[in-house]
DNA sequence: AAGTGGTCTAGACCACACG
DNA sequence: GTGTGGTCTAGACCACTTA
């Protein structure tokens, strides 16, 4: 009869241990502290090294704790608060004055399908832009921002007669960009796993849990432009402040 | 045996396993085909089912892929956009019409110290309400609105003498928060883990991936709620819309 | 060189869904 | 009952960092 079957259902070790060890953290750890390593830790609570990764892991998802291969596992700061820009507000092109991003490179290719989808662009080639943003010195999100070319055109000149810096044809690229009118933009946010390069730029594995976040700006004609930015998910939370009061960013 | 390595990069097999799997999906497999059970799988790869467990895990992070205990692995449709942004206008009481999320239950308790600390009450109890979304008959998400005590007062009167349900009750919440003016919200999403109620909710198993929203809804005299919305992170891409244009929920 | 986390194996048993 | 995915074990070796 009884629905609730709490002593009938074994809970899995691995998660009473990752109760066990949040607790232990909230109590007994402070901030960048070293744990004791694996296998000490297994012996300990007297389970398998990969009953014990196991507990880690899901608490490095939820940003409690930070694994590095050769060094050992520390206790997380809280998750920073990183922001994503004006969810009601007034729209902003990326690259505008007050942008937290530092734009790096530039090269002209095709564009993923997803994106090339959004673009509305066949199989043309178009401008895409590397960025990328940190907070206290820690890389916390790279992005590639894709512009048609027929958006912005003709490409920005080369200079001196030898060409430009990658960087530096990115923002001649934006410079352009800001010159129209933008008309809106969107968001969605989905969970992704680091590609290769992104988990590298972000100092992480691959594989590695990230929050992907893609923009649409609008213009009057449709859309001018679509970046997507990765995350890490561990240690970022992303804050959309609508209103003129103080962020929901504290921990 | 040749353990000499090939001339290629030590890439892990579970990551090269995922990338095969990944582009099987694209070109063999139709949406909510089952796969192959995962004994198999690992024998037709040659490799121990751990690994090849560790690639499909990556790819149900990733939403390609569903898999039911006692049922199999199932090729999963594309994520579902779900809006969580303004849509009738810039800011809206939860629960307002055109709402998306169901009101189901109504507590008091007393909130989470993360919550406790946004809405500036100590220990006292507020108002829990519970509620609940769904897609396409698929729960994709859960909320937890909290409102303190002082904002919602005197709490709604009892019906006919005898108590209202849960549901009653907390529409009656929410009606008189509707009374006063919204000022302002922001919000936050990270990465979390779905804890064991959540996860029952949302017809996961506990440790899922969710993807967590923390809306602040102000007043002028400050926080007057918080919500905590748990989306399956598996499922769902969030979707906020600033514009007027069609969102950004295609495939 | 030593110590850490990351990957991988080849088993075993358990909880659950379904016929 | 049969078959599925979920949990767990006790090892082994690899890649990386640090000293």
């Amino acid at each position: 009869m009884g629905t609730t079957r709490l002593e009938t259902v074994p809970e899995p070790k691995y998660w009473h241990l990752k109760t066990v060890l949040s607790d232990a953290l909230d109590s007994e750890f402070a901030v960048g502290e070293i744990l004791p390593n694996e296998r000490e830790l297994a012996a300990r609570f007297g389970v398998a090294r990969a009953t014990l990764r196991q507990a880690l892991e899901q608490l490095e998802l939820e940003g409690r704790l930070q694994r590095r291969r050769g060094v050992g596992t520390t206790v997380a700061p809280p998750r920073v608060g990183v922001g994503v820009g004006p969810e009601g507000g007034p729209y902003v092109w990326p690259g505008a004055p007050g942008d937290a991003w530092h734009t790096e490179d530039h090269e002209e290719t095709v564009p993923p399908a997803p994106v090339a989808r959004l673009l509305d662009t066949g199989g043309d080639a178009v401008h895409a832009l590397r960025r990328s943003r940190t907070t206290s010195g820690q890389p916390v999100a790279t992005e590639v921002l894709y512009i048609p070319a027929h958006v912005v055109c003709p490409p920005p000149a080369e200079q001196d007669g030898h060409s430009a810096t990658g960087a530096a044809r990115a923002r001649a690229v934006l410079r352009e960009l800001h010159r129209m009118p933008l008309a809106g933009q969107d968001r969605t946010v989905e969970l992704g796993s680091a590609r290769a390069e992104d988990a590298r730029r972000l100092d992480r594995l691959p594989g590695a849990p990230v929050l992907v976040v893609t923009t649409r700006y609008l213009i009057d004609s449709g859309t001018s432009a679509v970046a997507v930015s990765t995350f890490r998910a561990d240690t970022c939370r992303l804050s959309f402040s609508d209103s003129d009061a103080a962020p929901l960013l504290a921990g």
